[in-house]
DNA sequence: GACGTAACGGTTGAA
DNA sequence: TATTCAACCGTTACG
């Protein structure tokens, strides 16, 4: 099948403006930094502008994860139902209370925390718009209450926006339940918690955790996240959006599959496989149902541990990428930052060779 | 030549 | 139901 979707881009390489490169692409950027390759080398080696692998890998960094930023919709709101409910009962309590008080209230009283609490001017809005004089709920919350909030909440889709939900674990709970939460390993592990990372003190989103990337079913724990969708018809039932997640999903099968054989191998190391395929692969039809791979077998990877020459890398790469380093003048790769050393040894060995030497 | 980054044209999705 | 619009995307080009 043609790929009817993606455009090309300078190096070669297969993208959909205004989408993230699929994640085994990502992961494989990663990868290959840990194992020492040059930016510049994994750029045309997947074929990916420097400029984004450059994004991609400060991102890993600085958050510890390979995963896109949440796309679309509207930022996390501060104003949740909970705390505009929590708003209008110090309302009530207190009809004179002041909009700084309220906020220093939903402090105090736990309802948020420094990081979500609204502003000043964004409790006089709910004041004045949501609440009024107080009576009803304006049915819209009400309403929306019960669908939407129900099944996707605001972490899914944001997870950084709360911070002290998330922990590991907790990121990952933003996935849909049902979720084969299997095990996690996945090969990025780095040395998770970074100091930052966790902490989130940056206010960055850093809460894309490579748990979540461990998740079952390929890190994709975000919404925006096609691949997920696929995976989880339900969830996205929910809010009814499938249609054009779906559709997106067709589409970026359509793009990628074909490569996705190359996704296959090319990351093929350690990780489960499973995952990545499953990220592709989904299902154009979406159906996927939740629990299982369809996907396939993604034997070529297994195979690969030992010979390395399952790469088959022909189409991924042009060979001649990678004259220098494979041959082995390459320098002491420009050093990584020092977490990621520890990374490296995660993953060396491993395959690492692999494509090293696939393309001497 | 390597690489960080802004501009650009694009998509997404909560409100 | 349709529209807005701010968030993110990857590529390109510049420095």
């Amino acid at each position: 099948a043609e790929q009817t979707y993606g455009e090309v881009n300078q190096l070669g390489g297969v993208f959909v403006n205004g989408r993230p490169l699929p994640n085994a692409i990502r992961l494989r950027i990663v990868e290959l930094a840990q194992l020492g390759i040059r930016p510049c080398d994994i750029s045309r080696q997947l074929r990916v502008s420097h400029g984004c692998v450059s994004k991609i890998l400060a991102r890993y960094n600085e958050t510890g994860s390979i995963l896109p930023g949440a796309i679309g919709g509207s930022k996390p709101r501060v104003t949740t139902p909970n705390v505009v409910k929590n708003i209008r009962e110090y309302k009530q309590n207190d009809p004179g209370i002041f909009a700084w008080e309220i906020r220093d209230r939903l402090l105090a009283d736990g309802v948020c925390d420094k990081y979500n609490v609204p502003s000043v001017s964004s409790i006089s809005r709910i004041l004045r718009n949501k609440i009024g004089n107080l009576s009803q709920p304006s049915q819209y919350e009400s309403a929306k209450q019960g669908s939407t909030q129900a099944g996707l909440s605001y972490n899914h889709i944001y997870p950084y926006s709360y911070p002290n939900t998330m922990s590991p674990t907790g990121t990952k709970m933003g996935s849909p339940p049902g979720v084969p939460v299997t095990a996690g390993h996945m090969s990025l592990s780095r040395p998770w918690p970074s100091a930052h990372t966790v902490s989130n003190i940056l206010g960055i989103r850093a809460f894309m955790d490579p748990t979540a990337i461990a998740g079952a079913d390929g890190y994709a724990t975000k919404m925006e996240d096609w691949t997920n969708r696929a995976a989880f018809p339900a969830a996205h039932a929910v809010n009814g959006i499938d249609k054009s997640a779906i559709e997106a999903e067709i589409k970026y099968a359509q793009v990628w599959q074909p490569s996705s054989t190359l996704s296959g191998y090319v990351s093929a190391c350690a990780y489960s496989p499973s995952n990545q395929y499953g990220v592709y692969s989904g299902p154009p039809g979406g159906y996927v149902a939740p629990g299982h791979h369809h996907w396939q077998p993604q034997s070529p990877a297994l195979s690969h541990p030992g010979g390395g020459m399952s790469m088959h890398a022909g189409e991924i790469h042009s060979p001649m990428t990678f004259k220098h380093q494979a041959r082995g003048d390459r320098k002491p790769p420009s050093p990584l930052s020092k977490q990621q050393q520890h990374q490296h040894e995660d993953l060396s060995g491993v395959h690492a060779t692999s494509l090293l030497t696939s393309s001497s």
